[in-house]
DNA sequence: CATGAATGAGGATTCATTCAT
DNA sequence: CATGAATGAATCCTCATTCAT
């Protein structure tokens, strides 16, 4: 549904620019230039309106990751795609990256009630990279995915947050290949301990 | 002054069940057991509140960090040293962990108009480990202070925020031990590019 | 508006009735049967509401003694006319009445911070009949427009308050002209000073 | 007792200078240099606080006018020096002057509920020069002591209140004898209508 | 007598949601 | 389907008053 469509982007860009707390339904009725009451045909309530909201920028999201791994077959060079193409993504649609870094934390809700099954898929496409890379031997054998899948997204998430509150925007080109040197590599010269 | 750290405690506890947006000042009072204009007595308003809870829970974390560095010399052990602290924190003080990884970043306040002074100290801690390690050799000199710090905050934060919000909560002593391997040796068998 | 006029219509008779301290918009939306909530959907707020509501009255006033002094031509039927219709409006309509001489001074705001046009238009309404009686040789060239003007109006103000204030209301109509034989031809039988 | 008289001042300039609705007990309490508690020690409560201010204050100008009054003997000059009296009263005691003019029109209490024995003193004062020049003969036999009497206080108020709120003080010097003038000798050049 | 910390009732205002048109 | 006026529960904050010290 179009008009659906419509109240979704205009809540993206008022969420984004405005954050959760001072976000008012009236706010996401005039940006997507309709009454209050619309919202409420398509939308049970705004927990819904915000679920929905989350949803489809996931989905975009993880379309976006999906479409640029496609042709990428070796662990360490989808590792860095994943990096450079989730702050890439940042670059490009800072409203969409809002959303993630900023607004999801600032409802409870997403925190501990909905179960974020895209969230969840995210998660898993950092995870079997790794996974992946383990099983190749390209990884280190004592590598676990789940902790460090989450803190490669943790890492990633601060630096998107560094940079959309930062006032003068560098490039985050830079940024992903130095996260990925150190995650590939490690930062000390030579291996600290010599397994 | 007793009462006031009195509130401030119950403040915390509060925040860490409630989130920011559900803690009201009645809540608040009632958890410090006094009446709602004794909040009023101590705090301008209900922001000086929350900031001052937050520096409150800063310096501690600061502390905490600041002590269990001291006796540690070496670059690569003092970052094995800070995530070890800061995840063991995490297990010791959940509410306090609770008011960094989840509250803070619930007020647009914090993220945007408050001057995160005690934040850019703590993001110091590591940057300056990270720098020592660099001047002495030990890390590449290719790593960058800010963008590492900044990406290895992130990462704990994350690790801290998903064990908070798991219903089993499995050691994070074991998780501190992975990131802090991967950090320093990264995650492939051998260099992947060797310079 | 015709909403709107109902809230205002309500505020009069609340005012008139409890005063400027013991107003609350609780009382003025139940007088007027709408929620609270829709006070300010037409209102900024309670000091807005109040300064439109000053402002319907004065105009009301002023329409008042423009239309009956439009007939009369000589400056002291005017001045007769002038003092006979504020004090027959304070009978017909004790509640706009009571907002001049009692309401309006119970807020700080319309003595000090707030420009009261109205009240100037009032008072300019005054010190033209006295000037042009002057003008005509009618009044003593010693007449300052300014201070009498100001002082007819204290006269009137008062006498106003204190019939509103009185249990058996009396009728003004003798008050009035009582007033008007004291200011046209002084209380001494000869001229106290022969000029 | 001292004590007592030290709150009374303080609440005078206090109120003087806020109004009577932004004043606070505890505005007094520092003005007069004691704990908010020893408020209550003196007054039963706010209410009483401030009948037993207007009481010190009226019974100031009473006092002023009586003393004034003392050594004249005609009503003329009776009604002169009244005027007079009152509105030096004002250029000298602006504070006491704002009590009566501003801020005893300002608490419902003394409209209503408070039996104003002073300030019926105060009329009577007035009223019994007038009768006075009426028993005389030397005011209008017409004159009608009552209304008039209450009259002359709202024009005199009325210049007070309006001196208070200028900004640049002109002397009420002028003022005084503009007013005396218009009282005894009218406005009108000859007898308006020849009795 | 004096204090001032504590109280808690009370009031202005906001905003998600509803529903008559 | 769409509207937007109306609702009223919910919350922050103030301040007169009390009372233990």
């Amino acid at each position: 549904m179009a008009r659906q469509d419509e109240i979704l982007r205009a809540a993206i860009s008022v969420l984004a620019k405005k954050g959760f707390q001072h976000t008012k339904i009236r706010d996401i009725a005039k940006a997507a230039g309709v009454a209050d009451g619309t919202i409420y045909l398509y939308f049970k309530n705004k927990d819904e309106l915000l679920v929905r909201l989350f949803e489809e920028v996931m989905q975009r999201v993880l379309g976006i990751l999906r479409k640029a791994l496609e042709k990428v077959t070796e662990p360490e060079e989808k590792l860095r795609c994943f990096l450079h193409t989730h702050l890439h993504m940042v670059e490009e649609e800072p409203e969409i990256a809002s959303i993630i870094s900023v607004v999801l934390r600032q409802s409870t809700t997403f925190l501990t009630e909905y179960e974020n099954t895209l969230f969840v898929e995210y998660l898993r496409l950092l995870q079997d990279i790794l996974q992946e890379g383990v099983d190749a031997g390209v990884f280190h054998s004592g590598v676990d995915p789940i902790i460090t899948g989450r803190a490669l997204f943790g890492a990633v998430d601060e630096l998107a947050l560094a940079w959309l509150m930062s006032r003068q925007k560098s490039s985050l080109e830079h940024t992903s290949s130095v996260v990925a040197d150190m995650v590939l590599n490690g930062l000390c010269q030579s291996l600290e301990r010599p397994a």
